[in-house]
RNA sequence: GCGCGGUUAGCUCAGUUGGUAGAGCGCGUCAUUGACGUUGACGAUGUCGGGGGUUCGAAUCCCUCACCGCGCACCA
């Protein structure tokens, strides 16, 4: 019998994670195993590599994270164990536009602004920060079991990474992938910088639809406030409406601040269905304008500035709000007996910055641009090819709706918080180059969108073009990650990695969804119901979690985490410290090489069958089935059923049979331990490291 | 407007190639101090969103409708 005193002693007390984890932990870290390079006979071992999606190094772990880490270890457990050489590599993300807004709250509470500051002493002061979250979310990855190899962890500031991010760059100029461009943009005059498309908001609201007597027409807009400077009126070739006008006749009328001259335009864009079938423009301050506009050579004059106020050229209105001024423009348009009709149940879509909400203003600017369609093409080929599979596999529709429509990509940002454009300009002219190309010449100020560098990040994590990991680890094997950035990064990824070496970056794409509070909404601080991972695993134990973030979650789908389903797998795991407890103490001296019974064997094929199902899920991805079948076995087979039997047979004499099942429960517990491993590593590290029958760490034990 | 999901037990969700419905939690009854910060046995609750079709057989395949969620979208 156990005793206080013995070695195995503490299963007498409840599995008790808070005092397993850590000190296993550093077993695992101290063996060196989680570089793959010592595991043994390391040189036959087949590569298995994941990424790891770098966390951004802006605040602590949420739930998500947890999710993708769990997901992760067990892929990369599993295929350790089965003799791969199991590579997962972690990193972090400076997270540049993300990371800028949360310092640039964090300034607000302090009562100051990054407008004014030097941008050299902001752009430390948030290095600083990102690193001491960097470093915090690295304990907090570790907490969570993760298996990965630090020895190879990556920044997307590192400087080797900056300057291949960089060199990217410079060969997309090159290629002709990569302009500058003077084009309509997402400007949130907030945050002061543009955006991508993907990173706004399409709302629909309910906007007032003005029509206005415009000269000889009747015009349409939401927007009275940008509408200053419209001299041409638009309307359909063969609008029969309006046939007396002939494209470029011209016309007086009285407008908002005085009489003007306005042109007939004729352009084929124009929808005669909709209201009058005839528009003004406002090229500056709408991306459809600026295209009429520019087909037909037009100028165009800014209305509004950077900070989304009415510029001289509004008169009396100079300085406004444009949402202050809206109303009185009206007025005015209204006194002047310009107002024709009001729709008040308009609707319309008004995009927003998806960080702060604000309207976006287009403007039209100076920016790089990368051109997404012959991207956008090899990545289709790719995925037509096989070269590249989605899981769940109608992600992969979604997917394609997104290749096959997908808009040029602005990756200029006005913020400190990120890597700098290496590119100069001279005289309207623009070139990509790292070093300045000679007298006269001015470097941009502006940074990438941080989805152009981690969009190379399994290129920049295997050490792309040459370095040791890449021919060995690229392409990789597995991404996981959340379904809701297949654009911003998934789609990205397949784009570099197809662009710069001609193979994509993984075969296989892993899409889990959101993880939500218990009623399945959506965790948000200002909901209040945001669940801490860190706080649950110190409650329940990392096992326990784990399990919890994989059972009966399918792919793609979101999560619904409630507390006591992590309750269920904490008593699960104690569930499994004391199956060991009664092995150990029912078992002592037992002879290993005991013939079975006749029955016992059955018992032992019946588990084997259940292993070779599991195994079956696991590499089918079906995890979260393979974590169902081997919890029932454990519960419902070997410890009600299996132990229970044991005991009335230990209790009768006969020593043959007694023997049989001492063997038996061993065998059963060993392999047990093993395929759970994956998916509790913490319990099953620590049970293996008492049995007196096992050797070496259970963690790269050979999978049965 | 286009696209993608979902709708299964009170709640949260599984159901891998079509073969008479499952898990966890919750609930009810009984037992047990047992290897178990309990556990075990038994049990109740479902016309698998509505309708139609294919099939010997449909939660599963097809069509259609309804509702919920999400993504994309330059009609002023």
């Amino acid at each position: 019998m156990l005793s206080e005193n013995d070695e195995n002693g503490k299963f007498l007390k409840p599995y008790d994670p808070a005092a397993t984890e850590g000190r296993i932990y550093k077993v695992w870290e101290d063996s060196g195993y989680f570089n793959p390079d010592n595991l043994p006979n390391a040189d036959s071992r087949k590569p298995f590599t994941i990424v790891m999606p770098p966390p951004n190094a802006n605040g602590n772990l949420h739930a998500g994270h947890a999710l993708f880490v769990t997901l992760q270890d067990l892929m990369i457990r599993f295929k350790r164990m089965q003799g791969y050489k199991a590579l997962w590599i972690p990193g972090a993300d400076h997270a540049g536009f993300e990371t800028q807004v949360v310092y640039e709250k964090k300034l607000e509470k302090e009562g100051r602004s990054r407008f004014g500051m030097d941008p050299k002493e902001l752009y430390a002061e948030i290095l600083e920060f990102t690193l001491a979250n960097k470093s915090i979310m690295e304990g907090q990855v570790k907490a969570l079991g993760a298996s990965c190899d630090w020895s190879r962890e990556k920044f997307t500031l590192d400087p080797d990474v900056v300057t291949r991010v960089q060199q990217t760059f410079i060969k997309m100029f090159v290629d002709g992938l990569i302009y500058r461009g003077k084009r309509t943009v997402n400007w949130c005059p907030k945050h002061q910088t543009s955006l991508s498309d993907i990173e706004t908001e399409s709302v629909e609201e309910n906007t007032p639809f003005y029509t206005f007597k415009y000269g000889p027409f009747d015009i349409g807009t939401v927007r009275p406030e940008t509408k200053f400077g419209d001299k041409h009126v638009v309307m359909h070739p063969d609008d029969m409406r309006y046939a007396q006008y002939k494209h470029g006749d011209t016309f007086d009328l009285e407008w908002i601040n005085g009489p003007i001259t306005a042109t007939v335009i004729k352009d084929s864009s124009v929808d005669p269905e909709f209201g009058t079938g005839v528009m003004t423009i406002t090229p500056w301050h709408s991306q459809v304008d600026f295209e009429i506009a520019k087909r037909h050579n037009l100028d165009m004059e800014q209305i509004i500035d950077w900070r989304g106020k009415l510029l001289p050229i509004a008169g009396e209105f100079e300085g406004m709000k444009i949402t202050e001024a809206r109303a009185k423009i009206i007025e005015k348009l209204a006194s002047k007996g310009l107002l024709v009709s009001i729709d008040e149940k308009y609707q319309n879509v008004v995009k927003r910055c998806y960080k702060c909400s604000t309207m976006i203003e287009p403007q039209v600017k100076d920016q790089w641009f990368v051109k997404m369609a012959p991207l956008a093409q090899k990545a289709i080929e790719a995925v037509n090819a096989g070269e590249v599979k989605f899981i769940p596999d109608h992600e992969e529709k979604i997917f394609r709706h997104w290749m096959e429509n997908t808009l040029d990509w602005n990756i200029s940002r006005q913020i400190v918080w990120g890597i700098p454009i290496p590119a100069w300009f001279k005289d309207g002219d623009a070139i990509a180059s790292l070093e300045s190309p000679g007298e006269g010449w001015v470097q941009d100020i502006d940074t990438f969108d941080t989805w152009f560098s981690s969009g190379q990040w399994p290129l920049m994590t295997t050490g792309y073009p040459d370095g040791k990991d890449f021919e060995t680890h690229y392409p990789t094997d597995v991404m996981e990650t959340g379904r809701d950035i297949i654009f911003f990064w998934v789609a990205r990824m397949i784009c570099f990695g197809l662009y710069l070496t001609g193979k994509a970056p993984f075969h296989t794409v892993y899409l889990h969804g959101l993880v939500n509070d218990a009623h399945n909404k959506k965790m948000s601080k200002s909901k209040g119901n945001v669940i801490n991972p860190l706080e649950l695993t110190e409650k329940y134990g990392t096992d326990a979690l784990r399990m919890a973030l994989v059972v009966g979650n399918t792919p793609g789908t979101d999560l619904a985490l409630r507390e006591d389903k992590i309750k269920g797998y904490k008593n699960f795991a104690n569930k499994l410290w004391n199956i060991a407890r009664f092995i150990l103490e029912s078992t002592e001296g037992y002879d290993p090489s005991a013939a079975l019974s006749e029955n016992d064997q059955v018992i032992r094929s019946e588990f084997d069958t259940i292993i070779a199902d599991v195994t079956k899920d696991m590499e089918a991805y079906r995890i979260y089935l393979a974590a169902e079948k081997i919890y029932h076995y454990v519960w419902d087979r070997l410890a009600s059923e299996l132990l229970e039997d044991s005991k009335q047979i230990f209790a009768a004499s006969d020593e043959v049979a007694s023997a049989s099942r001492k063997a038996l429960l061993r065998s059963l517990l060993n392999d047990v331990l093993k395929v759970l491993h994956p998916f509790m590593p913490f319990v099953t590290e620590e049970i293996w490291q008492s049995l007196s029958d096992t050797q070496g760490l259970l963690m790269i034990q050979e999978w049965p």
